[in-house]
RNA sequence: GACCCUAUCGUCUAGCCCGGUUAGGACACAGCCCUUUCACGGCUGCGGCGCGGGUUCAAAUCCCGCUGGGGUCGCCA
């Protein structure tokens, strides 16, 4: 049987880092299986929080970090459709089936009521789980409830006396006794399934063998179990991952920072990075590597690798991660991912010409070493960008104040014009004759330069400025900055 | 509170199942080297088995207890 997998995210929001991890798990479990299977399913139940918006944002995300699925609902799939919000009456169907089987009861308690008895039973010291006083209603009760316009509930009888053990992929063999649950709610007030219903009618009816999910959904689990049971199915294997924390160990949540895909992708983030960071985290191939394109996570990934305890979530180590990738990248493939923010910082503008767009790839060669996304590029490259620059460090002025600098700079702006081939060795070698002819040697040649031209005490490589800005340009620095910052002498 | 899950450097983790390792790697941090400078890169260092019992010649590893963290106990998913 081959496997088949589902991811079932809530469009209440852009896509968490923590559901981003639980996707790509279940994307990479399917991948890596011959004739693997994923299935995307909106679980849009909750009706105030859902949104149109919400929905189209997680799939954009989705594909953005290079996850794609066979079944969902834009990709239709023969088990559809794949929006719970468009499944009711697939679940009133199972509904009446368990009516029928009087596995189910109607619940007339208030939410009021529930929540004061919860409260009670919590300041008591007790669980505050539901006391089912609702289960055996005589016909009159129910008749007097709805005499009275109550709104009822569909709960679920729970067992007396059973223990539902199940194996789990990460955690091995779990048990829960029945007897510390309460019955719980399949049907709500408005007609609705529960997130408990839907969740196993669609992953029944989807043919779902394998459910990969957080480990919120562990102490879930057995409802789960039992209303397979009830419906008269097998239920899946269960996997739970651990958690994604922020620093203080509590689960990831906005107050820690950046926690959904989407800033990441803003910040320009390449996707690959986020996906191999967000792999790293709960998973481990075993074997000291850590830098993988999805390619390789796919044909590595074992569910057998995978942790039990909650991870901090460190935007430090990603970054890493992302350097690692950016190496990959030559600086053409940077600079089109770079564009939008280029244009954004309004250093560029399109369309950009040939000689603009081989010009930029230059500065990007130069600044590129250590870049960790694409969006630290425009800052990057702002030296590059402005002729006109000020220096106004006092130890950048206290440089040029030396006497040497003039005579240096004019010999350096000599050379520069009559320069025309900006390679390495012929950038080194102009250097070198400039040195030899004004004994100006170390940090008394480059300091001075590298101010010339950059107006900065640091930067990239000297000798991939030049190609970067062509010689008109650099002689225009040049001269300027004789012009303006070098005591008039020789 | 009950139930469930979980615990190796600050962080991510390997090692645990099948007891014997100088407990390995990576991020971060510090130092050195490279470099005109920052960054990159290279090298070195710092730093850990939550606590207490037990089993054993020997425990990160097996057992018990405790403590810490998390989850569930919702007409949210």
């Amino acid at each position: 049987m081959s496997v088949r997998v589902r991811f079932a995210p809530s469009p209440t929001g852009y896509l968490h880092v923590g559901n981003a991890r639980t996707a790509l798990f279940n994307w990479l479990y399917a991948r890596h299986h011959q004739d693997g299977k994923l299935i995307l399913r909106i679980e849009d139940t909750d009706k105030e929080r859902s949104t149109k918006e919400f929905e189209q944002g997680l799939i954009d995300d989705l594909k953005w970090l290079g996850m794609d699925w066979d079944e969902g609902p834009d990709v239709g799939g023969e088990h559809g459709p794949y929006r719970q919000s468009e499944r009711d009456d697939t679940y009133q169907t199972y509904q009446k089936q368990l009516q029928e089987k009087e596995l189910v009861y109607r619940c007339f308690c208030s939410q009021e009521e529930l929540k004061q008895r919860r409260e009670a039973a919590l300041a008591a010291g007790k669980p505050p789980k539901y006391d089912n006083r609702c289960r055996d209603l005589s016909n009159e009760q129910i008749a007097s409830f709805e005499t009275e316009g109550r709104v009822c509930v569909w709960r679920f009888k729970v067992p007396v006396g059973r223990v539902i053990t199940f194996d789990d992929a990460v955690r091995g063999e779990v048990r829960f006794d029945c007897d510390t649950m309460g019955d719980f709610v399949i049907f709500k007030g408005d007609g609705g399934p529960t997130f408990h219903f839907s969740v196993v009618i669609d992953d029944h009816l989807m043919q779902i063998n394998h459910v990969i999910r957080g480990e919120d959904h562990l102490s879930n689990t057995p409802k789960h179990i039992l209303l397979y049971e009830a419906i008269g199915a097998e239920p899946p294997k269960y996997g739970h991952l651990p958690l994604i924390l922020g620093s203080d160990r509590a689960p990831l949540s906005k107050r820690h920072g950046k926690t959904s895909v989407r800033q990441y992708r803003e910040m320009g983030y390449p996707p690959e990075a986020v996906i191999n960071y967000l792999s790293l985290l709960g998973w481990s191939p075993k074997d000291n590597r850590e830098v993988f394109k999805p390619e390789d996570l796919i044909s590595i990934f074992s569910i057998d690798n995978l942790n039990k305890s909650g991870a901090v979530f460190d935007v430090e180590k990603m970054g890493w991660i992302s350097a690692q990738h950016m190496k990959e990248k030559n600086p053409k493939e940077i600079l089109e991912h770079a564009m939008p923010a280029l244009i954004e910082a309004k250093k560029v503008s399109e369309p950009l010409s040939a000689e603009e767009s081989d010009r930029l790839e230059k500065m990007v060669a130069a600044v590129r070493s250590g870049l960790r996304y694409y969006n630290q590029l425009p800052e990057q490259m702002d030296l590059f960008m402005n002729d006109e620059f000020e220096i106004a460090e006092a130890e950048a002025l206290e440089v040029l104040k030396q006497e040497h600098v003039a005579p240096l700079l004019k010999e350096f702006s000599q050379k520069v014009s009559e320069l025309d081939d900006y390679s390495n060795e012929s950038i080194k070698g102009c250097f070198k004759a400039i040195q030899k002819e004004t004994g100006i040697k170390g940090k008394n040649f480059f300091l001075p330069v590298r101010l010339s031209l950059t107006g900065q005490l640091h930067g990239p490589e000297i000798v991939d400025v030049f190609p970067a800005l062509g010689k008109e340009r650099l002689l225009k620095r040049i001269d300027r900055v004789r012009n303006l910052y070098v005591e008039a002498g020789t």
